[in-house]
DNA sequence: ACCTGAACACCGTTCAAGT
DNA sequence: ACCTGAACACCGTTCAAGT
């Protein structure tokens, strides 16, 4: 019976992101931690600082475990939606983390390794300047916005409205195949690649 | 000094309700709920039960008090986009709210009353079936995921990466303009209108 | 330099007891 | 039917004390 290696802030980040990818974000406490560990509690405060320090930590090398983009496709256009595909799955590897870095105000430096991949491809698509800018932006919103709420149908409650709530008064009661669509579930990826196929044609599209 | 009036559930609900909105979701704490509301901690649990469905109903109220749409507009494009805004506008009215819906799940919820109108303008775009409820849906995804991000931005830390990191090897470093607009921080109100015009734009024009 | 247990303030919840 | 205080288990954090 050894004594225990000795405890590094490394070591301790990365059982944090253990514990939260497998029991959720809930599961990280300062205890639990320090049980996981085998240290005492108050062991990883001299390494971390306190809790608030250690989900930073946290949410940095998550947001670092991102990496980077090789577009693949012979257009801009579907190289664009290659990026936005691998970064939506990278995205949805680990919904927990991905979570809490949404929670902790980091969302916007998910954007970054994407965006230079994104950068490079409306350039190539003849886009310039400010409109270029507002087109890298408008499909890292997309993208991480989607995820976001993808995310979110998955856990929750699975409600899905009856038919007869989906009309308003004179609405077209009619269309009983767009009631039954909207009465099932929602197919997400299918969503995903529609809506961002739609956004990239209209962007790149020359102005006419 | 009269006693108290007796406690409502309502009355409950809708202290939480202040609480959050003033001083965010963790400042809703079962005591100081209870010292908002004069009464003793454990009387909160004859009227909710615990916090679990007090929050439950919390969001609940939310998802309930978005209200109804009226969309505005000469084509349904346009009014899609009124409905968009009007859409945008409520749920940022109260963010932390707005949060916690999207924390417990009921995101989709939210969905709801602007499902009705959005079903209506594509109709009358001449959507039918399944084209319908795709592109109804891929507009909900958009609006409410772009709030979650763009909410996220306002209480992130504010760091907007330096030019230089936006450039992998070999890219477009000759377009200042671009670099300048990517710098500086996003303009989300901006950000919102091309987007969803853009994707407005797509899926309601004919298939050519 | 690194680790420890005791102690503090705060939390959600249960329960027996009151009216 | 409604309210209460005492008590319990759990939490993050501080600190003096150890090596």
């Amino acid at each position: 019976m050894t004594a225990r290696a000795p405890l590094t802030r490394e070591e301790v980040v990365a059982v944090a992101a253990d514990l939260v990818k497998q029991h959720g974000p809930q599961a990280l406490t300062m205890r639990k931690l320090a049980a996981e560990l085998g240290t005492a509690v108050t062991s990883i405060y001299w390494h971390v600082g306190n809790r608030e320090s250690l989900l930073d930590a946290l949410v940095e090398r998550t947001v670092a475990d991102l990496g980077g983009f090789r577009p693949r496709g012979a257009t801009p256009q579907d190289r664009v939606l290659s990026v936005a595909r691998t970064l939506r799955r990278r995205l949805r590897a680990h919904p927990h983390l991905i979570a809490m870095v949404h929670e902790r105000g980091l969302t916007e430096r998910m954007f970054l390794p994407a965006q230079q991949a994104l950068v490079h491809e409306v350039h190539a698509a003849g886009l310039r300047g400010t409109r270029a800018a507002e087109a890298v932006r408008a499909v890292l919103f997309q993208v991480v916005g989607h995820v976001l709420v993808e995310r979110n149908r998955e856990r929750a409650p699975a409600q899905h409205p009856r038919e007869e709530e989906l009309w308003g008064a004179g609405t077209a009661e009619e269309d009983r195949v767009l009631a039954r669509a909207l009465a099932a579930p929602a197919d997400p990826e299918r969503i995903f690649t529609t809506s961002v196929r739609a956004l990239v044609k209209s962007l790149l599209d020359p102005p006419t």
